[in-house]
DNA sequence: TCTGGATGTATCGGCTCGATACATCGACGC
DNA sequence: GCGTCGATGTATCGAGCCGATACATCCAGA
């Protein structure tokens, strides 16, 4: 997956710290849930990422209010920096092919409550254009090979198309109420109303 | 993915070649399409992989007719031998985790005409059951969570939800016409039925 | 003639992931 | 009290995948 992997892992570390300090083991199980259906990240990519990010200065580990009285090595709680809450408004205004793809898509769509209106939108039309091109290349393919597909095959190509165009019109509703909310009103700011 | 994505592009790849002789290009190409909407092998994988099959004697290099005149180096076309369909056969009987998990499911199906009824309905029933535990994590999940969700995240697991409630309902009806057409006429080979 | 694109083989580094190790804590049975 | 089981928690390692890249040939079309 080479670096375009990592930035998706974190995006989604620094979001869910957006809302709320954590620790790992808490970070990966809310991550997961978020994106139960679509991905799972492990602690392999995880750790390293919080590592990375600690180095970076973007996360800090959080000292609690009152240090044990034994020595009680546990928890160990990150929370966001200024600096990272700087990158993390800078990845979620990236609206490029890292935004769209299958990996990142829908840790993307998951922090849109934080993202612009205008950046939504292109995310959201660069997925259907990514899935269409998807779409036309395996229709073609299809067409060349029609005869000589055994019934599983075909089933299977079918079952695949017809997901795909499913999601294409999801994408469609979702385009068509973005466009409808941005025109009657344009003035909701999405990223300084939340408590 | 460690060893486990190794078998899936092995399968993947005994399985084309039992089919018609291949080389490198065209075998990538084959399979891209075969499985467009599921998933794309690279040359990163595909090169190691031939090389690991070639060195177990599981695929030879076919020699052309005619040698070139020139000293033309080319296409190299890859065949099974007769231990690459033994083997073949050994993964094609196989039902198990690593059958039915999301990257290995398609691969197998895409190959079902090779194998043998009861298998298959292992294989479906088991990517069922698996879709139906990852639903009821999330639906748990769901609802312990249910009120602090903003509506892109909602609708995100909705979306979610929705795509594999969908392919359940697919594999049920699969289930059901493999049922019957075992009922009806078991006689069936699956194996060597072809031209 | 030259240029761009498809065809074709092959490798490398960066990174991911499943497996694993190790430790603490509370609940439960006995 | 005491064992033990599962959940919580941090962390690493090796196997191996993947995007990018390099390099070469061939052919159609400007």
């Amino acid at each position: 997956m080479a670096g375009g992997q990592r930035r998706v892992l974190e995006l989604a570390v620094l979001g869910s710290l957006h809302e709320t300090p954590l620790h790992g083991y808490e970070l990966r199980k809310r991550l997961n849930t978020l994106l139960g259906m679509f991905r799972a990240f492990s602690y392999g990519s995880l750790y390293p990422c919080l590592r990375s990010l600690l180095e970076r200065g973007l996360i800090a580990e959080e000292q609690p209010a009152q240090p044990p009285i034994v020595g009680g090595r546990s928890k160990i709680v990150y929370k966001l920096t200024a600096e990272g809450k700087e990158r993390l408004q800078e990845l979620l205004t990236q609206a490029g092919p890292s935004a769209w793809e299958d990996e990142s898509f829908g840790v993307h769509f998951a922090f849109f409550r934080h993202t612009e209106a205008e950046v939504r939108l292109r995310i959201l039309e660069g997925r259907r254009s990514r899935l269409e091109e998807r779409l036309d290349s395996v229709r073609t393919a299809l067409a060349r090979t029609r005869e000589r597909l055994d019934s599983y095959t075909l089933e299977l190509q079918r079952h695949g198309l017809e997901s795909v165009e499913r999601e294409v019109r999801w994408l469609n509703e979702l385009i068509a109420t973005e466009r409808r909310a941005s025109e009657e009103g344009p003035a909701t700011d999405t990223t300084s109303s939340d408590e």
